[in-house]
RNA sequence: UGGGGCGUGGCGAAGUGGUCUAACGCACCGGUUUUUGGUAUCGGCACUCCUAGGUUCGAAUCCUAGCGCCCCAGCCA
């Protein structure tokens, strides 16, 4: 199904009247932090239409401003884009590559009358420029003459100015409506190096400045980017028809990705790394793409939500339940079956002879015959879910309880006999018997058992560390009726010690998504190790118990 | 009270004057199947398109007037 909306009408049109010849598209981040699942929707979307249009799409970091961006951010931005799996068009873009024809541009049109060294303040600079209902005030250096404004442009080059004490403002029109038409900025004196121009520059061009001509040279013809940027069309407009550009590169604004109970904006997203809420980029709580990626979440899933999102002007919030749909609906179809018990309860088969050791098949995967049987250890001693047993069962409960019947998956059917309990009256260990005619879990005489529990051999189990994670905060709209930090979920993660996994769960490759049966789908963290594998449940499966038991209570 | 946008079911979103008693997906509700209470499958879920007028034989689609929501006053992007 072609995918249509007002941006691919758009390129259909031009591409048929002979606007455009060849599409050209970029995505553009700042490299000041990592990735979200919001620039996910940005890169299917100018990454999809150059392949579509048989185009092409830059990666361009903009990076205009050396006091907030790193190395390191430019570096996981590229392997990010490289995981989502597209290719950008030739080698990585940088806005800094064109400091040199920006700064000239700079003094074409200073040369032209249409720019000027300010000395005012920020603070004054602010006060000039009005409000949004009262018109600005010209500066009183706004009439300084082309020589003179050069003359200064080229000492700020210099070193001569400290920072903030003069800036290059574009003169155009003080009492327009649109606020950034008020005589913005275009180069500041920021004396900090640079993690590509080193500190060849102390002045920087503006983001303003820079985004447009950037596109201009690379030949972007459609520059796509967030509904917040739409008052900036106009400067984008003014700057590329008031300098000698190469190209005429023309804006379009889309409604940027919100999700519900999550943060997506880069100034949070720091703010939780920075201030120790989450351990890092990737924690796999975060909606970053190395946080998803750790978590086991596959890049197919990725691109698959963001595909069915719409692309559109208007606001809107997604429900994270999409996400999880696609996320489910990939792994269906492609992870491998395991077993595995995350609240280990210890059973006993009596009948089952002392020491001994038989192996049963199981199957892989139901979604996909290809993928095989492997062969699980069953043994005496069993441990199943805590969470299997009850008892003193509810109506609508088919698990295991005192005096009732269940299948282990792939094994024998078993009857509970006796509940044993500590001191503290918790259960802690079943005795239990089986039926050896019911090996492989088909019963002879086809009597049906409703409840079919997982299970792993106690004698061969390998113990585990396993993460649960939730939603990373409680609010719907995180800091909409308070400071964002306090819509925390305090259980957004449980670490579960001492679980216990079938054998062929050893050395499974980390971030490789598997389902433990009944359970979820889960991927090991690269925190594993050979005496301990760590896994991070990357979704719960669809859960229709859990329902009836939160409607009955 | 300046400028720029947006308003279709719980959410996302088709729809561009008649085929709209309004696609599709998610969520939700119910049935069937099932050695995962998973999957699959079947069915239900907007007399109505922000509101009010108007134009028209006919409007979610055109006009007018309201109302509501979002963005902009960084030498951030």
């Amino acid at each position: 199904m072609e995918p249509r909306d007002f941006i691919r009408e758009i390129i259909r049109k031009d591409l048929a009247d002979g606007t455009t010849s060849k599409v050209v598209t970029r995505f553009p981040p700042e490299p000041n932090g990592y990735l979200h699942i919001g620039h996910a929707k940005s890169i299917f979307l100018n990454f999809g239409i150059a392949e579509e249009f048989d185009g092409a799409c830059n990666l361009r970091f903009d990076d205009t401003n050396p006091a907030k961006e790193e190395q390191e951010f430019i570096d996981a931005i590229e392997a990010d884009v490289r995981w989502m799996g597209f290719t950008w068009a030739g080698a990585p873009k940088h806005a800094s590559d064109y400091f040199d024809t920006l700064y000239t541009w700079a003094e074409n049109l200073i040369e032209n009358g249409k720019a000027y060294v300010d000395d005012l303040t920020a603070d004054e600079i602010r006060e000039y420029r009005g409000t949004l209902t009262k018109p600005g005030r010209n500066s009183p250096y706004r009439d300084r003459t082309a020589d003179e404004n050069l003359d200064l442009f080229r000492r700020m080059k210099a070193g001569e100015f400290a920072d903030g004490a003069k800036v290059l403002r574009a003169k155009i029109d003080m009492a327009s409506g649109n606020i950034n038409m008020r005589d913005p900025v275009i180069y500041r004196i920021v004396k900090k190096p640079h993690p590509r121009t080193g500190d060849t520059w102390c002045i920087y061009p503006t983001y303003d400045f820079a985004h447009g001509q950037s596109d201009a040279i690379e030949g972007v013809t459609h520059s796509l980017c967030t509904l917040e940027f739409e008052d900036h069309r106009p400067l984008y407009d003014w700057l590329v028809e008031n300098l000698p550009t190469p190209a005429r590169p023309r804006q379009y604004e889309f409604a940027k990705l919100n999700l519900s109970y999550a943060v997506l904006s880069k100034r949070r997203l720091t703010q939780l790394v920075k201030d120790g809420h989450v351990d890092g980029w990737d924690d796999p709580r975060m909606l970053t793409l190395s946080g998803l990626r750790r978590r086991g979440i596959p890049a197919v899933a990725v691109r698959d939500f963001v595909s069915r999102l719409g692309v559109t002007k208007s606001d809107s919030v997604v429900d994270p339940a999409l996400l999880d749909h696609c996320v489910r609906e990939y792994l269906n179809k492609v992870a491998e079956r395991r077993m595995a018990v995350i609240h280990p309860l210890k059973v006993v088969i009596e009948n089952y002879p002392e020491g001994e050791t038989e192996m049963l098949d199981a199957v892989n995967n139901p979604e996909d015959d290809a993928a095989g049987t492997r062969q699980v250890p069953f043994g005496r001693e069993l441990y199943i879910e805590h969470d299997d047993f009850m008892e003193d069962p509810p109506k609508k409960f088919f698990r295991l309880g005192p005096g009732r019947e269940v299948r282990l998956r792939w094994a024998y059917f078993l009857t509970c006999n006796e509940v044993i309990k500590n001191d503290a009256g918790d259960v802690i260990e079943l005795r239990c018997t089986y039926n050896p005619e019911t090996k492989g879990g088909d019963a002879p005489d086809g009597r049906k058992v409703k409840g079919v529990l997982h299970w792993v051999s106690s004698a061969h189990a390998i113990d585990a560390e396993v993460r649960l994670y939730e939603h990373l905060f409680v609010d719907p709209a995180p800091g909409k009726d308070r400071d964002f930090i306090e819509a925390l979920n305090p259980d957004s993660r449980s670490v579960l010690e001492n679980c216990k996994l079938e054998p062929s769960l050893a050395d499974w490759p980390v971030g490789e998504a598997l389902q433990f049966e009944r359970l979820g789908y889960f991927a090991p963290d690269p925190d594993s190790t050979a005496a301990k594998p760590v896994f991070n449940r990357t979704m719960t499966l669809r859960d229709t118990w859990a329902k009836i038991q939160a409607k009955t209570s």
